[in-house]
DNA sequence: CCTTGACCTCAAGTGCGCTTGAGATCCTAC
DNA sequence: GTAGGATCTCAAGCGCACTTGAGGTCAAGG
C-alpha cells in the first residue's frame, strides 16, 4: 500500500517554505530557537518530516493572534520533534493550545461585548453613554457592562452619584 | 450638579499612567503617533482630556490581542482627539473595531475548530489523527474541520485515497 | 524662596522576529 | 564533469514598540 510518497518522506527547507508560506529564513530562525527540528543530510542541509508542517502551521497561525514564539514554545511541550508525535503528545498540546486559544478568545469577547453593550446608541461603552447623556445617571450606574479591561474603573466617577 | 470633579478635568501624564497601566513613555510615543492626543499648559506638560483614559484602554487592549498600533490608529478612525468624541464618531469607530475583533475572533476559532475537531482522540486535527490511524482513511476524507489555515492542505495527501 | 518630585525633549539602546548579504557548499540535470 | 539553482553559516541590519538616560524645566508644599 501507499504507492508513490512514503508517509515517512523529507521535506526541503524550500518544499517547506512553499507548503506553509513561511520563510526559508523564517524556519531557520525557528529551529534555533528550538520551535521545530529537522533532519540533515550527508551534505549538512535540512530536511523536515512531514509531520513539521502542521507544527509550521501551528506556529504561524499562532503568531497571527499574537502570540509570542516563546509561548509558541512552551505550547508545545512535550511534542517531539524528531519522531512522529504520539497520540498522547498531541494529546497534551492540544489542551495546553485550547487553554491558550481560550484565553485569547475570552479577552476579544469581552472587548466584543464591550462595544456591545451600548449597540442602541452604538458608542464604545456604557459609561461613555452615561457622558454623552449625563441626565441619565441611571443607565449608567444600572447594570450590564462596566469595565474595559478593569482599568478605566472610575473614569467617569466624579459625577456617578445616582 | 456634579460636585467635586469637573467633567472635563484634566489629567497628569502620570495619572493617566497610574489609571490605564500604560507607562509614561508609552503615552509619549503614542502621542507621537498620533494615537492619543493632549494639550499642554503653560510650562509645556501634558494635560490629558478623562475621554483619552478609554482610548488609552483600547489601545492597550488591542494591543495585547497583537493588533499592530498602525491598525489601531486606523481603527480609531475619525474619532477626534482635542474634543470629546461625538455619538456618531463613537458609533463610526464602534463598527470599525467590531469588525476587526470578530475577524480576530474567528481565526481563534477556526483553530479551536481545529483542536476540537478531533477531540476524540485529542490530537491536534483530523488529519493527524488519520496519520495515527492510516487504516481507518475514511475518517479523514469523510467530513469535519479539514485545514489548518489552508496551508497544509495536502500535508499529509501521499496516501489518501479513500 | 527653595526644594523635591513630576515632567519635558532628544538621542540612543533594547528585545523580538525576522531579513539580507557574503562567501561557501550541495545536488540535480545535462 | 560541470553549470545552475538551492542550501549552508554567520554577521549584520531592520521595523516595531517601547525604555533608558542625560540634561533641563515645572509646580506644589514647607
Amino acid at each position: 500500500m501507499n504507492p508513490g510518497l512514503e508517509p515517512d518522506e523529507l521535506l526541503t527547507i524550500g518544499e517547506m517554505s512553499r507548503r506553509t508560506g513561511v520563510a526559508a529564513s523564517a524556519l531557520r530562525y525557528y529551529e534555533d530557537l528550538g520551535l521545530v527540528g529537522s533532519v540533515r543530510t550527508g551534505g549538512n542541509q535540512r530536511r523536515y518530516p512531514r509531520h513539521m508542517l502542521r507544527r509550521v502551521s501551528l506556529i504561524s497561525v499562532a503568531k497571527r493572534l499574537g502570540m509570542p514564539l516563546a509561548d509558541v514554545r512552551e505550547a508545545f511541550g512535550e511534542v517531539p520533534m524528531e519522531s512522529t508525535p504520539s497520540h498522547t503528545d498531541w494529546q497534551r498540546a492540544s489542551r495546553r493550545w485550547k487553554k491558550k486559544l481560550e484565553e485569547r478568545r475570552r479577552a476579544i469577547e469581552r472587548l466584543e461585548h464591550e462595544l456591545t453593550g451600548c449597540i442602541g446608541c452604538g458608542c464604545l461603552s456604557l459609561k461613555a453613554c452615561a457622558l454623552l447623556n449625563p441626565d441619565d445617571a441611571l443607565a449608567a450606574t444600572g447594570a450590564g457592562p462596566r469595565r474595559l479591561e478593569d482599568v478605566v474603573e472610575d473614569e467617569e466617577s466624579a459625577g456617578d452619584e445616582p
